[in-house]
DNA sequence: TCTTCTCTGTGATTTATATCACTTAATCCA
DNA sequence: TGGATTAAGTGATATAAATCACAGAGAAGA
């Protein structure tokens, strides 16, 4: 476990939080595309991202996966963070994007660290008030807005994480925002024309600010 | 303040965070259909729900209120206790459904009774934790499911804070769902004719399981 | 009581999106 | 190099929901 990587990600903790972090925490590899929290899964510890991303969805009856935030480096899984009883299961599905390296700390010293450290404190406030908010948008977006809106919404956060050269396909876009290939590819058609990104096969160049 | 209320309505803290409590709280009563916090408002104090209902909107920029969750007696504005910084301000709409009798704490005791109370942490945690859950079931809600199930959904929220009696118009129902009077009105019909409820003026009345 | 207003019911039409059916184009390998 | 596979383009049609237009039924006020 490199503690420089660690203080690099995650700035501003206690000295003594990064000791505890290093000796009770266990770093893991996952793959780019491997499942690392299956909805209903029993959490038995926090997962902080040291690097890669991760994508989270909501999953439906039927196995259909809507897509609504992103987990990249320097982030935790709030879900985790705040599970009160211990067998809680997970609500969410997350899916490695890139090969990424996940720290794992055993639940149990979520509850120390929150009264031993103003800084874990204010961590887990703030990411878990951050996401709270991205739901937030989330629910705006299918609310308040019509396909075209979502597309751009949802595109813009790819390209916020992943780059301007977005590497997936229309069917994989319309299954994030569940809808279909058609409609996706005739929006994006639409966008092309206006300028605003490039259509290639297997990938998607955006242009707009 | 009453010692006796806060105790029944908010079971399970420390006695020394009671005391707490009651000396830097101040109760606040509100009417029914009053605002209690508006979207954009600077968050300066935390606030409990010692009686009455409240009810939660997310506002798009045209001013369109869509429902997201209630709160009632024993429950606390979630946001409001996490604000990191002082200067934070409301992403939701708040409104009194009912009377109702709101407790107000400063935001500067929620760090340290934090980390001096467990009771507290709990508390925050778990009432946090439920406000996310019902964040993601409103998402599943919208994002996987027909105005149908959509009205269903929602109709069983209100009859469980409300009881079976609701009174509420059908516009009413379709701006807090950000659909229109006539698709609701047309949809209550089908739930009445399958002996789900019967719709009177002003008021529905809930009788399915 | 008569008028006005609000709530509800309902047909007709429009719109956004989903679905179906099929074609074309790129790329993967054997 | 030539099928096989996968991605993308596109017209036609179906469906859910929104919108429009108007009628009738209560309730409330003058």
């Amino acid at each position: 476990m490199d503690a420089v990587l660690l203080k690099n990600k995650f700035p501003g903790l206690d000295e003594g939080l990064y000791e505890e972090i290093i000796n009770h925490g266990t770093t893991k590899e996952v793959k780019a595309g491997e499942t690392l929290l299956r909805v209903g899964q029993t959490i038995r510890s926090t997962m902080l991202i040291l690097d890669g991303l991760i994508k989270l969805y909501r999953e439906d009856d039927e196995g259909k996966e809507f897509f609504i935030y992103h987990l990249e480096a320097g982030q935790a899984c709030s879900l985790s963070m705040v599970c009160a009883a211990k067998q809680e299961t997970s609500e969410v599905l997350a899916k490695a994007m890139t090969d990424a390296t996940i720290l794992s700390i055993p639940l149990e010293f979520m509850e120390q660290w929150m009264s031993k450290y103003k800084s874990w404190y204010q961590f887990v406030i703030t990411s878990y008030r951050n996401r709270f908010e991205e739901l937030l948008k989330t629910i705006d977006a299918i609310a308040f807005t019509n396909m075209d809106e979502r597309l751009e919404f949802y595109l813009k956060k790819q390209v916020d994480k992943l780059g301007n050269n977005l590497k997936m396909t229309h069917q994989d876009i319309a299954s994030d925002l569940n809808s279909s290939r058609e409609v996706v590819s005739r929006l994006l058609k639409k966008m092309e024309a206006k300028g605003w990104l490039i259509i290639d096969r297997n990938s998607i160049e955006w242009l707009k600010g």
